[in-house]
DNA sequence: TACTCGTGGTA
DNA sequence: TTACCAAGAGT
């Protein structure tokens, strides 16, 4: 009789522990959970919870999502922040029904080249919608995997290749079982191993965990440099968008100069918004959310 | 590789 | 109050 591994540790913990969130309930769908996955980027469980009830419930399938224009997602979005991914959502569900009849494709390769889906989306829609064997890693695995097993303090950017092989590792061979890992895996670190004030107390693998054993080491040397708001472009698009996303009709140029002073910056913004595919110019001095009413006519 | 891209809660 | 930052992706 061995002793039980690191993943059936935490795995048991998480049958026990784990939130109750809605994307986790039985018999939600491989598009449910993909939505779920995207409103996550970035942004915390608490905000994504009411928007994917929201969003599901317009939007029961993909093909329900591919047949409006862009700017209905963009005001479904909400505030959940980085806009362009309920754009890439979009774009996401016109392709799987041109691609996979309106089916959220279940190979890492077709999920790969859906747009907005990278390594972390990929690999989570295939776990856990088809139970799919795959290490699954986003900033809280590469920080549970980082302590525990390497007792380093999560310093550094991440290494994509090396942060899969040996999360890798640690997943059992039955692909329902890994799957289940992965899943809890992520949740120690969301609610146990956190990023500031981890709560060993309560973290079912404290007794192996290789970082406390040293004596939890701080990060060494500078870390990323902080992401300030206030002034940047980022604070401008949203200013405008704000302004858009309300309007019923196009807004004028000159109105959409009001959000910002600096008016060199607030057209770069525009223009930024426009490129990324948000916003679209309805004639010389007009803009609107793109698709936001008839076609544009073109002479 | 390093940078951009929103928003709002928390310490 | 200011600073930090939360299930990443794209370039």
């Amino acid at each position: 009789m061995t002793e039980p591994t690191f993943a059936t540790l935490v795995s048991r913990w998480y049958t026990h522990h784990a939130r109750d969130l809605p994307w986790r309930h039985p018999g939600v769908g491989a598009w449910a959970i993909l939505v779920s996955e995207v409103m996550l980027q970035q942004t915390p469980v608490a905000r994504v919870i009411p928007a994917w009830t929201a969003w599901l419930s317009r939007w029961p399938t993909a093909a329900d999502l591919a047949a409006e224009p862009p700017a209905e997602a963009i005001r479904m979005w909400g505030r959940l922040g980085y806009p362009r991914r309920a754009v890439r959502l979009r774009e996401c569900a016109v392709a799987m029904v041109e691609r996979h009849g309106g089916q959220v494709p279940d190979r890492l390769e077709q999920l790969l080249a859906l747009p907005g889906v990278g390594t972390y989306t990929a690999r989570a829609v295939a776990a856990f919608a088809y139970g799919q064997r795959h290490p699954v890693v986003d900033t809280n695995v590469r920080r549970v995997i980082c302590r525990a097993v390497a007792g380093e303090p999560d310093a550094g950017p991440a290494t994509r290749p090396a942060d899969l092989a040996a999360t890798e590792e640690l997943l059992p061979t039955e692909p329902a079982a890994a799957a289940l890992a992965s899943a809890a895996f992520m949740e120690l670190g969301a609610v146990v191993c956190t990023a500031r004030s981890p709560r060993c107390g309560s973290c079912p693998v404290t007794s192996i965990c290789a970082w406390r054993a040293s004596g939890q080491p701080a990060p060494a040397g500078p870390t990323r440099r902080p992401q300030r708001y206030a002034g940047t472009d980022r604070q401008v698009r949203g200013l405008l968008l704000g302004v858009l996303r309300e309007a019923t009709a196009p807004v004028s140029r000159h109105r959409l100069d009001q959000v910002w002073t600096d008016n060199v910056q607030c057209v770069r913004a525009l223009t930024g918004l426009v490129k990324d595919g948000l916003v679209e110019q309805v004639d010389e001095t007009s803009f609107r959310l793109a698709g936001d009413g008839p076609p544009i006519l073109v002479p």
